[in-house]
DNA sequence: TCTTCATATGAAGAAAGTTTCATGTGTGAT
DNA sequence: ATCACACATGAAACTTTCTTCATATGAAGA
C-alpha cells in the first residue's frame, strides 16, 4: 500500500491501512461468495470448493486473508478446517452496505455511471 | 468482475455485485485518504490535491468512483466542485471497522500473518 | 473573443492482485 | 511405515486496477 499523506481526521492513526486492509480483502468476488456461502453454515474448504465451483487451491488462497483479517474463524476438525462467519463484524458491516445500496442506488449498485 | 456461483444467504440477489463495486472502490489509500481529509470539510479538488501532496489528475480520477458510489456529494460552486462526505453512509461504516479493529486486531492491522 | 482557472478525460505504461498448476505438509487409517 | 485425504503454499502467467502525462472542457473575467 503506497503512503499518502493526510491530516488526521476522525479517523485513529494507523488505521487508513487498517481499512485498506481490510476493504481489499472485501473487494473480490470469490471471497464474498465464499463469504455468503458461510452465512448459511460453516464449511471446510472443499464444500466451499463445490459448492463455488472452483479449485481447492483457489478457495484455499482466498480463504487465507479472510482469515488473517479475521472475517472468518477457522477450526480444526481431525484433517479438515472448519471455516465460519465472524457475524459480529460481518453482520453489521453487510447492513450498512445494504442501507447505504437501498437509500442510495435504488437501480441495484449501477449509480452514477457518468457525472454531468 | 468474474462471476462465482453460490447458494443465496442472507444478502439479496444482485447483492453480490454491489458489494464487489463497493469494496473496491474503498480499497485504495489514496481514496482512503481523501475519504478521511473531507471528514473535517468539504474541499474542492485543488485544496484536496494539495492537502494529499497530489496531482489534480490524480485526484480527480480517485474522486469519480466515490461519487459514483455516493460515498462523496459533489455540488458545483462556479467553476470549482465542492466535494463532500456522504456521513449517513461513512461514518457508520467506519465505525463497524474501528469496531472490528479493536476487537480482532490489537496491534493494529497486523492481524493473523500466518495460519497455524 | 481571448485568457485563465478549475476540473475532467483518454490512453499508455506501471503496479498490484488473482488464478492456475504443481507440489508440500500434516493427520488419520490400514 | 505407507497410503490417502484435506488443505496449504510457491511461483509463473494472467488480469485488473492505478498512475502519469498530455489534452480537453467549461465557466468566469477582461
Amino acid at each position: 500500500m503506497k503512503k499518502v499523506s493526510c491530516v488526521m481526521g476522525m479517523v485513529k492513526k494507523g488505521m487508513n491501512e487498517t481499512c485498506y486492509r481490510f476493504f481489499s480483502t472485501l473487494a473480490n468476488p470469490t471471497r464474498l461468495a465464499a463469504l455468503e456461502n458461510l452465512m448459511n453454515k460453516p464449511m471446510n474448504v472443499t464444500q466451499l470448493a463445490e459448492t463455488l465451483g472452483q479449485e481447492q487451491s483457489m478457495i484455499s488462497h482466498n480463504l487465507r486473508p479472510l482469515v488473517r483479517c479475521r472475517f472468518v474463524h477457522v477450526e480444526r476438525k481431525g484433517r479438515e478446517r472448519l471455516y465460519s462467519i465472524n457475524h459480529e463484524t460481518i453482520d453489521p458491516l453487510f447492513k450498512v452496505i445494504e442501507n447505504h445500496a437501498v437509500n442510495y442506488c435504488p437501480t441495484g449498485g449501477k449509480c452514477l455511471e457518468r457525472m454531468k
